[in-house]
DNA sequence: TACAATGAAA
DNA sequence: TACCTTTCATTGTA
């Protein structure tokens, strides 16, 4: 107990973190590892700890005690106990059930012999179970490993996966130490130690699992030291081409590979290498095309696991390589039909990689149990202070409704009003001082924003070139590329700037609006300005949100990624703006 | 054979 | 919540 800490634990697991309180950062870095944000108005912060940030927490090789410890040493009030059975309870699950592998067998075992017998006798689990060895050993059905990961998951009983891989076909990998391109190479700290962390384990610890880094800290090249370490033939998926073509240039820029070893698989080049790149969209087109064949009368949405089964088999991408290594790309994003893959591949390596574990279809305990726990990750702030990313300052402004908007937004079916205060045409003013305010000579300024119709309607009134979904290729192109030299340093884009790879740096981004709650896009976002700056400067964020609208819940929600990632969000209001605005040359004169 | 245009799905 | 973008396969066109 602590008489000046800054959290409070309640019994129903939620943790209130004030913000104002000078322990305040200390105690958010101390609880973050096993907790997860919910809520983050100004003043107080809520936090939640579930079986599966437990788990996360755990599978990291954080144990009770110290969380305890932790929790103990910020709490203004003695922590519940039943808060304290719960996370002893819980932490203590996993690594409880493990999954061995023994003469060809697949054995499922405990050092628990009552809650083994428990389990056991579930009526989710026991359909798995092919023979009873003793009271601690179970051999459980080799073919439906993903299945029983999942079930167990599921009913509160994590299984620790240590049974092994099968070993893909050997492929010797190595880091350049320079680059095809001429610089010079060499993986920074954080990066070495996700490798290792994620290879090590391989040998006794499981082996798969996600790295959670932020955009822009080289995820890619973690992947490349990945394969350096495993050393086979490696099949990398990602969300769209793009980032299957920067996978190949990465590999092909920083290792020993070369193209004719590196190939792509897409729907637009079916080509298979000892490495291959493929898109997600690759593997769910091709099972649904097959399911129509299969049978077109009777529309029968599951598939049986046999007949996934089979598919993989007659899959080129998977019956012509033997892969020793799966990487997801952006695993936040992973469709829910590969999940089902996912399952069947339970044999091979795999690596997850993405900026955030938060799905906004819950699928967070899939992730968890097919893919693999979380293995490393390292706080925003940290790679910040060290100079890998820039610091960011993130600000929401408030805007009000005129009465005539305000007229219409409380007349509008509840459908409507999220565009309607989406789309409130005073935000055009604000932009127009921020870009005022934005205009030194090395100022580039993005606004983003999620309904093509006002982009277009401020593109016009703004003079501001557009790219959205329909602007062709070498039109992107040649906007980048006036971005990029300073000849336009404004740009708006729609939601291709969730995806578009090649979209150039910024120092300012402005967003007027965005999707329903999305804390994967707002992270997304925020990290298309983080990029190190060559002069050192701070990257600006800024959120325009209608004040007293749904507008401003949905925002809120948005931001409780990156306020766990530790950015404290300032929230101007109108009659801050005078101040906050001026261009630099104003507040230079007032000074 | 290569390519646009189109539509469905996520 | 509704909207937007992307991907892939199919069909049509040169």
């Amino acid at each position: 107990m602590n008489p000046n800490g800054a959290i409070i634990v309640q019994s129903n697991l939620e943790i209130m973190v004030e913000v104002d309180n000078p322990n305040y950062t200390t105690a958010r870095d101390a609880i973050a590892p096993f907790t997860e944000l919910v809520k983050s108005p100004e003043h107080l912060h809520t936090y939640k700890i579930s079986h599966l940030s437990l788990w996360n927490a755990a599978a990291t090789g954080l144990r009770a005690p110290e969380v305890l410890e932790r929790l103990e040493s910020q709490s203004r009030y003695p922590i519940p106990p039943t808060v304290v059975t719960e996370i002893e309870d819980y932490m203590a699950r996993y690594g409880l059930l493990r999954l061995k592998k023994e003469d060809d067998r697949l054995l499922m075992e405990s050092d628990d012999k009552l809650m083994f017998l428990e389990i056991c006798k579930l009526k989710d689990v026991e359909p798995f179970i092919i023979e009873h060895i003793d009271d601690t050993h179970v051999v459980v059905d080799p073919e439906r490993r993903g299945h029983l990961k999942m079930v167990l998951t599921n009913a509160g009983f994590p299984v620790e996966d240590l049974a092994g891989y099968t070993v893909g076909d050997p492929l010797p990998i190595q880091l350049r130490e320079t680059t095809v391109s001429g610089k010079p190479f060499k993986l920074r700290d954080y990066q070495k130690d996700a490798a290792q962390v994620f290879y090590a384990s391989g040998s006794e610890k499981g082996g798969s699992g996600v790295i959670v880094l932020p955009c822009g800290s080289g995820k890619t090249v973690i992947g490349l030291a990945t394969m350096a370490l495993v050393q086979t033939k490696t099949l990398i998926l990602t969300p769209n081409i793009s980032s299957s073509r920067q996978w190949i240039r990465e590999i092909c820029d920083k290792t020993n590979l070369t193209l004719d070893q590196v190939k792509e698989y897409s729907g637009e080049v079916k080509e298979i290498g000892p490495v291959t790149v493929a898109t997600y969209q690759i593997l769910t087109q091709r099972k649904r095309a097959k399911k129509g064949d299969e049978n077109k009368e009777g529309k029968e949405p599951e598939m049986t696991e046999e007949e996934v089964k089979k598919e993989l088999a007659n899959f080129p991408l998977f019956s012509q390589e033997k892969w020793g290594l799966m990487i997801y790309d952006e695993v936040h994003l992973l469709p829910a039909p590969v999940f089902r893959l996912s399952t069947e591949m339970q044999a091979t390596r795999r690596l997850g990689l993405t900026a955030t574990l938060v799905r906004e279809d819950h699928k967070e305990t899939e992730v968890f149990s097919l893919i693999g726990p979380k293995k490393f990750d390292i706080p925003w702030r940290i790679l910040e202070a060290q100079g890998w990313i820039a610091t960011a300052d993130c600000n929401e402004i408030r805007i009000p409704m005129d009465p005539e908007l305000k007229m219409k937004y409380a007349l509008a079916p509840v459908r409507d009003k999220i565009t309607l205060a989406s789309t409130n045409p005073e935000k055009t003013d604000i932009v127009e001082r921020l870009l005022k305010y934005f205009s030194k000579p090395d100022d580039r300024v993005l606004i983003i924003g999620q309904y093509i119709d006002q982009l277009e309607a401020l593109s016009e009134d703004l003079q501001i070139p557009l790219i959205t979904g329909k602007t062709p290729n070498k039109e992107r192109e040649k906007l980048y590329g006036a971005f990029r030299s300073g000849a336009q340093k404004n740009l708006m884009v729609s939601k291709v700037g969730n995806f578009a790879i090649d979209l150039p740096d910024a120092n300012v981004l402005i967003q007027i609006s965005g999707t329903f709650g999305s804390r994967q896009e707002e992270a997304q976002r925020l990290g298309r300005v983080l990029r190190p700056k060559s002069d050192g400067g701070a990257a600006h964020f800024y959120s325009i949100v209608t004040q007293d609208s749904k507008e401003q819940e949905f925002a809120m929600n948005r931001q409780l990624f990156l306020t766990e990632q530790g950015y404290a969000y300032k929230i101007i209001k109108r009659g801050d703006w005078d101040i906050l605005m001026r261009t630099p040359e104003e507040l230079a004169a007032r000074a």
